[in-house]
DNA sequence: AGTCGATTCATTGCATACAAAAAATCAGAA
DNA sequence: TTCTGATTTTTTGTATGCAATGAATCGACT
């Protein structure tokens, strides 16, 4: 099973194509997470222009970004460098956004969510349940169960009505490693693949219950300890003998 | 007694005019923040041209940044407007930073911080003690606090030795309002200013003393906690009658 | 041969011109 | 008068040229 299939962190449908500096953020992110750039490199801005051909201008709008989102870094005497990260750093973005999510569910605890929201909350983890009662372990499944995945830590991080805070959440998970679903699958095995969805889905269910019942410090704890299930999965994901092959991996350096 | 003699908003040396586009960044700062550029309103490249005096390139940049930062938020038209804020969004800005500031503490006392980190924190309390001690209420008296404290929090995000996490707080910090020193001194009076200060620097004691014993959980409470106190001199300062002149409050929308 | 220095080359930062899209204005009709 | 539609104007997005800075290469000297 190959992990591209069932990643999010393709381009996916929800970053149109409109203007020239989001092709070129794309293809930069796709050219990186590929490899195509060596990690720790300079980014010359003119063979950029020719792998992706648009000019210079809108490049560098998406060097911009891609430095806030993470992925480079600027360089002290100017440009960028395709930034690599250590195993503890990814493991702390990991962190940042479990606490960032934990804080969102508490607030919503705090403040009440809408029954709206709610619904839409509960309907989307029905659907996840639905997904896991498909046996097959297919790849599809899996497809299915990151992109619904997705959608309810969105739900989720929408709650409080917060502008600042979903923004910053969003932020927190940008990181290809750092989000909600970043190491999804990673197992050899596709049985304790499956298995760990079972349990990240539990924690799904008692989060929003917790947001229900406006109990509070429930919610964060439970948002916070549902992180370390993404973690976990980095940590298996490294040490794995063959190599993992996620999109990025050979960003991380190993310790 | 004006806010600004005493802010630590107003560009500090600590950036430098090297490049047009940090001098844009600085310049539109300074315009947002001082209300020359009315909020709401949509950003004409080519006025700011005029204003600042550097061409459109480096000012889109500054643009580009300060969406990043938050003053701006970019149109769906194109362009940009000066952001305002719900004083809910600020509150929860300022609990955003005190989420990640506890995240901060914690992991400074779970994995331990080293001696001379924690000697560099001791020494810069008690450079905010002997201030304090001054009790002439002055502005410097206050000015230096401002930079102290902000100098405080900036070893303290600094501890755990996570790049991601620091790169976040400080985002989380960039907002005016947000800032750890954010509303300093914001008391009619200038005396319980002061002692609002006083409570203040006995938690960096506390956070301190349990970084160094290796109290996690208190450390990340206690810098939680210490967070509320900027959100109180926000709502001190919005609800001051003759209205609190801090550069940037016209951002801030009566609810 | 190795190292330091000068020169050449490559690459970024900045400015500006052009094109496309959005906003505003004006005219005309209901 | 008010709404609609076309036209004009403004404003942003993009491409490209130029200058200045940093990297790299070559040569001379030790």
């Amino acid at each position: 099973m190959s992990f591209a299939s069932r990643s999010s962190l393709v381009p996916a449908s929800s970053e149109e194509a409109g203007s020239q500096v989001v092709k070129a953020q794309q293809g930069l992110r796709e050219l990186i997470l590929k490899g195509q750039l060596p990690a720790g490199s300079r980014i010359v801005e003119l063979s950029v222009v020719e792998l992706l051909g648009v000019s210079r201008t809108p490049i560098r709008a998406a060097l911009m970004r891609l430095e806030q989102e993470g992925l480079l870094e600027a360089l002290p005497s100017g440009g960028y460098a395709v930034r690599t990260f250590s195993e503890r750093e990814v493991a702390d973005a990991i962190e940042l956004r479990g606490t960032l999510e934990g804080l969102a569910a508490r607030l919503a605890a705090e403040r009440g969510v809408s029954s709206r929201a709610l619904a839409q909350a509960r309907a989307c983890l029905d659907e996840i349940d639905q997904v896991l009662l498909d046996a097959s372990l297919s790849d599809e499944m899996f497809s299915d169960y990151v992109r619904l995945n997705a959608q309810f830590h969105r739900l989720l991080a929408d709650m409080p009505a917060s502008g600042v805070l979903a923004r910053e959440i969003e932020r927190a998970g940008s990181l290809p490693f750092a989000s909600p679903s970043g190491f999804v699958g990673v197992h050899v095995d596709n049985a304790p693949a499956r298995d760990m969805l079972v349990v990240a889905q539990h924690q799904h269910r008692q989060v929003l219950d917790a947001i229900e019942r406006r109990e509070a410090g429930r919610a964060e704890a439970l948002m916070r300890e549902h992180s370390r299930i993404a973690r976990h999965n980095m940590q298996l994901a490294l040490r794995e003998p063959g190599g993992f092959d996620m999109p990025g991996v050979q960003l991380i350096r190993p310790n």
